[in-house]
DNA sequence: CGAACGGTTATCGTATATGATAACATAATG
DNA sequence: CATTATGTTATCATATACGATAACCGTTCG
């Protein structure tokens, strides 16, 4: 098996490993992503309503009950939220959680 | 079930104190059970897919990668799982979680 | 009967959600 | 320029979600 690039002495610009690799990621980072779009949707709705309801995020935070700096960690998807708390900020937006599992 | 009703009881003295705690009790329950509704809304419907699909529930705590009495735990409703977890069950059960804040 | 099955409950350990505080970035504005 | 308003990020402390294991309960069925 002739394989280019993996014992070829001159630098090869992308080995087969790497484009697995790239692969794998793609796939991973699909598979991850499909975990994460409802995060992400749930959080853009609350953003939106939020913004449209012209509230900053420390005054949101104050109706929650909480830290504008939680609310930003929150708005920014950077962890897991529990249901109580989508909850919370929901209802602080006069809105309610509504989920459908399908 | 006890076999006698509840006013077989022979304390007559109802006080305002416990009438009021009581109506307190309702009225806490009330806010309570609204903060909890979302909760039992979604785990009432996995309940039923799961059953629709004939699982137990240890069939689907191997899907998610647990354990049947986290399973259980979770269908009893005893405490604020994360969006992930909704996630995970949901996809175990060949579904998705679609989130509407309205 | 007793063994198997489905579900429940208690408990422990670990990871992480979340509250609190503070420092910082960046515009906008006087 | 300094100040203010808004959002971001880092960090710590504490509560709790969640995984794992085991014991237990009620049914069903040989």
């Amino acid at each position: 098996m002739s394989k280019r690039g993996v014992d070829s002495k001159r630098k090869p610009s992308v080995k087969f490993e790497e484009i697995e690799e790239q692969l794998m990621k793609d796939e991973e980072f699909r598979v991850e992503y499909e975990k994460l779009r409802p995060r992400y949707k749930v959080i853009s709705q609350i953003i939106e309503a939020r913004n449209t309801q012209n509230l900053t995020q420390e005054e949101l935070a104050f109706r929650v009950g909480t830290q504008k700096s939680n609310i930003s960690r929150f708005e920014s998807g950077s962890y897991n939220p529990s249901l109580d708390f989508l909850v919370k900020v929901a209802k602080s937006l006069g809105k309610e959680v509504h989920i459908e599992i399908r």
